[in-house]
DNA sequence: TGTACATCAGTGAACGCGCGTTCACTGATGTAC
DNA sequence: TGTACATCAGTGAACGCGCGTTCACTGATGTAC
């Protein structure tokens, strides 16, 4: 038996976890550029080359750190969701929820630009990383929790259902290109007050738009 | 006197242009992180480190290069608009410039977005590169010819001037946004077909809401 | 209950890549006298 | 008109960086008998 003076065993145990909260912290700091293997390694107190274990190379560690910011963007849109007032009046309520998911998504956005960088870091289609994976505490991916908003404005009559089809283009355009603009591009600097003033714009224009 | 037997003289006479050139080929076709000293220094046939009589660093070549990149934008808007049949009707003509100005946009990101990517690579205000920086023909930028749209809107009594601040905001996120999630996001594989039909619905909802 | 052996999960050294940047230099050019 | 000299615009070698990836390996674990 060998005598164990070290916490630390030869065998991590839960390396791959490990690894995808190495490369979470990483991409938090510092966007998906950061998500490196050896990085990730060497924050798990490990060398570079165990990583090879779990994931076939660096893309395979990107993409599971991807998948978690997606979640992490779910996750968001739901409490924001449910933190809100109960409202009796279900056309209320329903445009409420809807633009608790465009504030998540710009709240998100604004507080964790490297996560939200990330989320959006690897290829992939619309329902990206396939069923159950980048999805909230309901299931449901972003995408999915914007659609079943649109649904809902539909359900009370506040949404003509001739315009539904294709809602989440103009809805997800919206706020992903003024989280684009605040982030990386050339609004950066806007003050605070300042954004607010043109977030608000921006989520009244697609709701009238609507 | 040295016998010229080389077209190639040691002066290279324009390296300065021909550095910013090739960076512009690089970003075309890979990026703004394809806008290396090297690479350049390569494509202009000289050596890696010649570009410091030019260029303090990497990140004034990218500046060039990425402002270069914006004037292109710059201009296509206004071929777009140029391109426009006469209109005898003022509130007609001011939407399809407006219209125009969306579109060159979304034109410039499909079918340059390397170019696109790089206009939009380096850190700076909403009007960005300075006085005479970036701009087109007749001397805007693209942010300002956007804004110049929108204050004909307002002139020929599209727009009600108390919705003129900010809409901007509005008008550029929708297409930011769209282009993003064409070029680098989860759209990125949706058909041809059904990105006309996204554009349309995005340009629309925009029109409509304000 | 013991043991041989396959398998799994790590290690450490090394290779190659391309980059930015610096150094000491040389060839070409222009200008004051 | 000639010439010394400052200045400008290149060259070539080198350093250091961090990465991905591969190789041959060793320590730990589990399982068939």
């Amino acid at each position: 038996m060998p005598i164990v003076t070290d916490a630390r065993p030869y065998h991590h145990g839960r390396l791959r976890e490990a690894l995808v909260d190495a490369g979470l912290a990483l991409a938090r700091a510092e966007g998906p550029d950061a998500v490196v293997l050896r990085a990730a390694s060497r924050a798990a107190a490990v060398s570079h080359n165990a990583a090879y274990r779990h994931f076939a190379d660096r893309d395979e560690l990107l993409r599971a750190v991807a998948e978690r910011c997606m979640s992490r963007l779910a996750l968001v849109m739901e409490q924001r969701q449910d933190a809100l007032e109960p409202d009796p009046d279900p056309a209320a309520r329903a445009l409420s929820r809807i633009d608790a998911v465009g504030r998540a998504y710009l709240e998100f956005a604004a507080t964790e630009p490297g996560w939200f960088r990330t989320a959006f870091a690897v290829p992939d289609k619309v329902n990206s990383f396939g069923p159950g994976e980048g999805v909230g505490a309901r299931g449901l991916s972003p995408y999915a929790l914007l659609g079943a908003g649109l649904d809902d404005l539909v359900e009370v009559g506040v949404l003509p259902a001739e315009r539904r089809p294709g809602a989440e283009y103009a809805a997800w355009s919206a706020v992903h290109g003024l989280a684009m603009l605040f982030n990386d591009g050339p609004l950066r600097d806007l003050p605070d007050t300042e954004r607010a003033v043109a977030t608000q714009i921006v989520l009244d224009v697609v709701a009238r738009g609507l």
